[in-house]
DNA sequence: GAATGAAACTGGACCTCGGTCCGTTTAGAG
DNA sequence: CTCTAAACGGACCGAGGTCCAGTTTCATTC
C-alpha cells in the first residue's frame, strides 16, 4: 500500500516556466481534513493511536516510536496503525499536522509580514524565519517524519510550502525560473539540514536566519 | 558498528564565517583510499562482493541489491559483507566510487573551467554541470547510495563537493557567509531532488542546467 | 425498531531486510 | 611451526510493512 486515497494523488505536470500557476493549485494542496468521515471505532482508535504515539515522544525520543510499540500503548493490532497512517512517516506526518497546519494558515490568511498584506520579499523572510523556529522547535520529531529519497519532495507538506515559496517568487522575480528557485529556497529549509548545521555543527540559529535573509536578497535581486 | 575506522574521524567544528579555510582540510577530506592494506582473502572477498553487487544492479536494478543477495552472489557471508562496508549505503557508495574519485580529480586537477585555471565563478558553474550530468546517468544507484536524515551532509563524498564549492565561493564573494551558499548550492545539486524533477515532474536537464547556471549568477552577485 | 448485507475496520501471524553477535577459521609474521 | 590478529559466516534480532480471515458499523429495508 502507498497511502489512503486521499494522499495518492498524482502530482500535477510541471508548468512551463512561463505558465501562470492556477490558484486552484494552492487549494488542492492544502493538507488534507484530520480525519475524513471515518466510521466511529475508527476515529476512536485513531485518536487513541495519536496520543499513544505522543507519549512514546514525549518519553523515548521519536527513536522510541516503533510501530509496534504504538500499536501496543493504544491497544490496538499493529494491522489497525499501518491502515489508518500507511506507514512511519505518515504517523509521523500526523503529529506534526497542528504545527503544521497553523503555520499555513498563518502565511495564508494571518497578519502581515508572513500573511497577505506585505510585500512578497518581506513575506518571503519572515516565512523562511518562521520555518526555521518551527523546524527549531520540533527536530527530531520533524527529521523522523520525513519521507526518504525522493518522496520528500511529492509528499504534500512540502509541496504546500514549496507552491507558496514559488508564488511570492513570481511576484518579486517574473522572469525568473521560480519552480526552480524555489526548490532551492525550501532546500535551505529542509530539517535535515537545519538539523545537521545546528546539531551536529554548532552553528546558532541566528547564523541560519542571518543566511536566509541574505539568501532571499541574493536571490531576488534583479539583474545587474 | 558506524563504520570502519578509516571512515568515522568526527567532522570539525564549523569555522566562524570570516576565518579561512584551512587547505588542509580539503586534503582531509579526499576519498578514503579504495583498499586499505587489506588481508588477501579480504581483498578478494572485497572484489567479488563488488562485482556481484554490480551484477545485480545491472539486472534488478538499485533496489534489488539486498545485503543477503550479494552475499549469496558473492558466495560470502552476509557478516562480511558488513564488516567490509559498514552497511547498505556503504556498499552502495563503493560502486560509485570510481566515478566520484573521476570527478574529484577533474575539478581538483583537471582542465578548465572545472579545474584550477578558470576563473572560480566559471568553474562553480561548470562544477553544477558537471555534478548534473553526473546525477543523471547514475540516477538510482546515487539515490539508492544516499545515506537518509542528516547524515547525509556528514557523509564524505558530500563533504568533499561542499568543500570545493566553499572554496570557490570565497573567491567571488568573499564577503558573504559562503559555508551556508555552499550548503544552498549543494541542494540544488541533490541526487533526491534531480530525480524528482526530472523523473516525477518531467523536467528536462537542460532546464535543471540553465536553472544552475542562473542561481550561480543571483548567488554570487555582488550587491546592489 | 429489528433485520440484513456490504463496506469498512481489526488484529496478529507472517515476510523481508538491514544490522549485530560470537564461536570458528585462516592468513601470514616471526 | 606457532601464535595472534584479522576475517569469516550464518544464526539471530528488531522493525517496517503485508495479508487475510474474522468482526463491527451503519445505512437501508421491512
Amino acid at each position: 500500500m502507498l497511502y489512503p486515497v486521499f494522499m495518492s494523488a498524482a502530482l500535477p505536470p510541471f508548468p512551463k516556466p512561463e505558465e501562470p500557476v492556477d490558484a486552484r493549485q494552492l487549494l488542492e494542496v492544502a493538507l488534507a481534513p484530520d480525519e475524513p468521515c471515518l466510521r466511529a471505532d475508527a476515529a476512536r482508535n485513531r485518536a487513541r493511536l495519536l496520543e499513544a504515539a505522543s507519549r512514546l515522544i514525549a518519553e523515548h525520543g521519536a527513536a522510541g516510536v516503533t510501530m509496534e510499540a504504538v500499536a501496543a500503548a493504544a491497544g490496538v493490532g499493529k494491522g489497525t496503525v499501518f491502515r489508518r497512517f500507511g506507514d512511519r512517516t505518515g504517523l509521523l506526518t500526523a503529529l506534526l499536522d497542528h504545527s503544521a497546519r497553523r503555520l499555513q494558515e498563518d502565511f495564508l490568511g494571518g497578519p502581515p509580514p508572513l500573511g497577505p498584506g506585505a510585500p512578497p520579499a518581506d513575506r518571503l523572510r519572515a516565512f523562511g524565519v518562521a520555518v526555521i523556529h518551527r523546524a527549531a522547535e520540533q527536530l527530531d520529531l520533524q527529521l523522523a517524519a520525513q519521507p526518504d529519497g525522493t518522496r520528500r519532495f511529492a509528499h504534500p507538506s512540502h509541496r504546500a510550502l514549496h507552491i507558496h515559496v514559488v508564488m511570492l517568487l513570481r511576484q518579486v522575480v517574473a522572469d525568473a525560473d521560480c519552480e526552480l528557485l524555489g526548490q532551492t529556497l525550501m532546500a535551505y529549509l529542509d530539517p535535515a539540514l537545519i538539523h545537521h548545521l545546528t546539531g551536529q555543527r554548532g552553528m546558532p540559529l541566528e547564523r541560519l536566519e542571518k543566511g536566509w535573509l541574505d539568501l532571499v536578497d541574493r536571490v531576488t535581486r534583479t539583474g545587474a
